[in-house]
DNA sequence: GATGAATGAGATTTCATTCAT
DNA sequence: TATGAATGAAATCTCATTCAT
């Protein structure tokens, strides 16, 4: 009987398990908090246990050390953003060039800033380990999804489209931490993304039409 | 740069003889180097003064802690940068938009990765202090070296001037540092900059013949 | 051995079922195995388990703590020495001095060579509690079978036989731990202790014939 | 000793001062004192120092690690031991057999008994580190030394100098270990020690005639 | 009973900074 | 003035033990 039990009828781990999420989750807003209030030299791990709730043992359970605390939480992070880029480029296929650029810019930066202390506190965490590696995956992943976007242009192709593409994601991304590391807040901020809008849109166009 | 950075972040005397300069020199060399072969958190005083050939006695004569060191570091090059960028503003002061955008482009460019390791230590040393002070200024001289410039253009006259200026250097210092986060060397990286020349070229274009 | 034992060395229950046995005996297999790979500074409690293949917590059950383990595995294999010494000893009663010698060095030899993992490991243990009841009762127990013993030479009666038999003892036992000390193997271990056997028969013969 | 000492387990820095040497002795001291009175497991660095009179960072200045002073207090122990046994060696070159018996058990049962507190704090010690290098070491002095020894013995030659040699430096260092581990004092370890010359005479004297 | 996540005291170690020489 | 030994607060991390499930 119980070997063709449905998983549903196993509940005896979820609660643990969601617990445990619980936990990480807890852990992981502590970081952030304690990264935007005192930066990346006043977090301790004491400091984010108790901040988060639980013990420092506990803590340990899920971050072998503090390197792996900070990976975790940029892993994550940089897994979420490069979902929504691959999200919204699918959304683009087979769209126009203008409507691209505008969708991919303003995801972005919305991403960015809709937990501006987030985004924040983890620039001023990746200089505490070596992140080469999850900045190559997700520079990967960008480049993949933006690169299969541009080439169903409805309205253009591109003949060296893997150097336009390159540039693009570059200058947007670029762009987006720029503004960022310059405060660039409200108006002025909308009014900058506007204009990269117009500056890609304008990159494009040309691009398309010389060979 | 120096103006308005706070007392406490000064060093403690300025060398005046030469051997005070050379002292200090290498003091900021060996830190460049300790960033770059173990990041911020391998960065102890004790392997700054001991790698500069100097006791650490020594190195609080010249830096009373250690975020004056940092502070004093980044300064010194962002003080450097901002001249490097004045200077080749005012060379095209009257000069047509393209060859500004390419001087522009270029020397930022070059100034980052002529001694690339250098932009990589400071990249890896602005978490560990409060460098918004520094980057401030840094981004007004900026800021006001390419407006004086642009306003200078031959062939181009702007509507909204201050905006496509701030769109212009947010998107030019944005996309050379994150060309650099990328690892983008070699003939990539030149491909990339030949590209951003040209999306900046047709931005302004574009912005100059609209109001 | 557990006559002596202090109460709170003492493993909480008495296994009495074959599993409970097997429990045990894992977990004293485990506490080798960790003693020998990493010495007592890396013998916890979770490893000791998770290498039993048992969980923590039931570990608990049968040792109410650390010192219990390791206390526990000392009196096991100390108690199963000193019934080898004892049967020995007594195989001897009646019979002549050189055989008493040769039996008593060779039983001890072999049962400390027989598992060197396990001789080894438990030489590594005792620093890590008070083992002097232990030593004691198996001193005492020792002292008693060989004492027994030589009072029943066929070939030999000792004038002061306390004195002679605590010596034969100390330097039969202390030869054994040194040779083994010094990683004595093989060829060289054999003829050392044929050379012991020599050289305690030697004294004995002295001993018997000089009042 | 430090000959082979492996690199890892090297005093951070000679003392030069004589202050340094102070220092180092009261840690060594101190170390011994915390051995004896609370074993290994109550061994910790900051009693250490503490016990010691300086502070911890002082400490780490002249040991890198906990294990260091452990080797380090066992290096210096076995330094001296071996060279009072090589002067006790070279005081009998030419003297008759017995002599050399009696010398070479003397020196060291009193080198191990006059501080018998530290000799009980090394043995409680050696567990917790790995000592393989030092001990053979000494090992290997202690063999070449009684070996020239017995070479120059006025009234001896021996067909197997080494087994024999081997034997008795087994048989003396062991023997004195176990006296110590069985507590053996007063009167009781004088009597067993002028057994143990007895035996070591009667066996050298027996292996001297036959080959 | 069995389990293993949680605990938190406490261990080891680092390092910015001072100050006697 | 230059030095670098000494300091000790504070950081990282471990692990014996408990207890809810």
């Amino acid at each position: 009987m119980s070997a063709t039990a449905p998983a549903a009828l196993q509940p005896r781990k979820r609660p643990r398990r969601a617990r445990a999420v619980a936990t990480v989750d807890a852990i992981f807003e502590a970081t952030i908090q304690l990264l935007l209030s005192g930066g990346l030299s006043r977090l301790t791990t004491t400091r984010v246990a108790e901040r988060a709730g639980v013990s420092v043992g506990t803590m340990y359970q899920y971050f072998p050390h503090k390197q792996a605390l900070i990976y975790g939480l940029n892993a994550r992070y940089l897994e979420a953003l490069a979902e929504r880029i691959e999200a919204a480029c699918r959304a683009c296929h087979g769209a126009r060039v203008d409507e691209m650029v505008r969708l991919l810019i303003e995801t972005y930066w919305r991403a960015k800033t809709e937990r501006a202390d987030v985004t924040r506190a983890l620039y001023l965490s990746v200089a505490g380990m070596d992140n080469s590696a999850l900045i190559d995956e997700f520079a990967r992943r960008a480049d993949d999804a933006t690169m299969a976007m541009l080439q169903t242009a409805a309205d253009a192709r591109f003949a060296n489209i893997e150097l336009v593409n390159r540039t693009l994601v570059t200058v947007v991304f670029g762009t987006v931490r720029n503004a960022f590391e310059r405060n660039l807040e409200g108006a002025r901020a909308d009014a900058v993304r506007a204009e990269l809008i117009r500056m890609c849109r304008a990159y494009l166009r040309e691009a398309a039409s010389s060979p």
